[in-house]
DNA sequence: TTATTTTGTTATGATATATAACATTTCGGG
DNA sequence: CCCGAAATGTTATATATCATAACAAAATAA
């Protein structure tokens, strides 16, 4: 792994074998992953993540983490499952996600009595203010992402990807956690 | 960290405590975010993503990993540094990346006589061989991702996300590495 | 009752992304 | 030519996601 150790002066010999090639700026072929879906789709969506964190950076909060938040916002009382279930994350994986969203005071995990597997979720109102504040931020970043777009552009952008998402589901057989 | 520790039963005031809110099924309401563009990018990609790893499961390449194996395909004696550049990826976390695919015998490293700090990048003999098989598999997961949009879709589609690529840049000043 | 399933959890691993710091080399200005 | 600045590859490290296996407790089905 130590490719390059402390000093391995090289020789005149190594000097002279290849030739330079000497790529000076940056004319680099990406074909064919320009017209590859998935590779466009990949920088997009980095893109759009990074106008998310910038635009909300005074609140740290990711997207993921925001989309949770918005889920119990509108749906107060839900159980874990049903929120990795609703957002495709994995119920192993929202638990440190929840961990920290209570940690920061922002949610709270309630005992469902009828249940005493679950838990019933709720924002506190720290997190009802909290969120108040981010959704105007979000709103912003929503604009920028809408003005590279138009809005005519966003509706066929949605359209598009949600044809995406409703024929490239999970393998036929392979379902679901 | 131990929210639920090895035994603590609830009591029976607990359980007749908050009224059930009986969530059956999974009518969860998860507006706004079917129309935030960021978050149905990003289960677009994730889905596309899973496809390619399905399609292309038998040759065990992650889409970075195929990335680069085609830029240095195209682009022969490539230095990381350009590699980097082109595909967005940091030249710190290239280095791992290389790492593996030297180690699997696909790509090698070549030191530069005229610049001795940098190395050209070239597929092996082996990389060339495993990229041919490769890029019938990847055509197949091309034609499910187009399957799903049509030839139509498909253009609009990758118009859309370069509109977005282009105007959400980095942010003003934030350039780059 | 007992066997199975569900829910939340822990532990762990793989992948991606990001920054800071460093050695070596190259390059530009004096 | 020398010297400081920049470039290149590297290491170390932190974070964020996504994934699987295994477990305890509770609910459910048989």
């Amino acid at each position: 792994m130590a490719r390059r150790p402390q000093t391995i002066p090289r020789s005149a010999a190594d000097r002279a074998a290849a030739e330079p090639v000497a790529r000076t700026g940056n004319p680099v072929d990406l074909s064919p992953l320009p017209d590859r879906v998935g590779y466009v789709l990949r920088r997009a969506q980095l893109a759009v993540f990074k106008d998310f964190n910038r635009t909300c950076a005074e609140y740290d909060i990711r997207p993921a983490q925001y989309s949770v938040l918005t889920v119990i916002e509108n749906n107060p009382g839900l159980k874990q499952i049903e929120i990795s279930t609703a957002l495709g994350i994995k119920r192993t994986n929202l638990v440190a996600l929840l961990d920290l969203l209570e940690q920061r005071g922002l949610a709270r995990r309630e005992p469902v009595p009828s249940d005493r597997r679950s838990y019933a979720l709720f924002l506190t109102s720290k997190g009802k203010a909290f969120m108040d504040r981010v959704h105007s931020s979000v709103a912003r970043h929503e604009d920028n992402v809408n003005g590279a777009l138009g809005d005519k552009g966003r509706e066929q952008l949605l359209h598009l990807l949600n044809r995406i998402l409703d024929k490239i589901g999970p393998a036929p057989g392979e379902d679901e956690v």
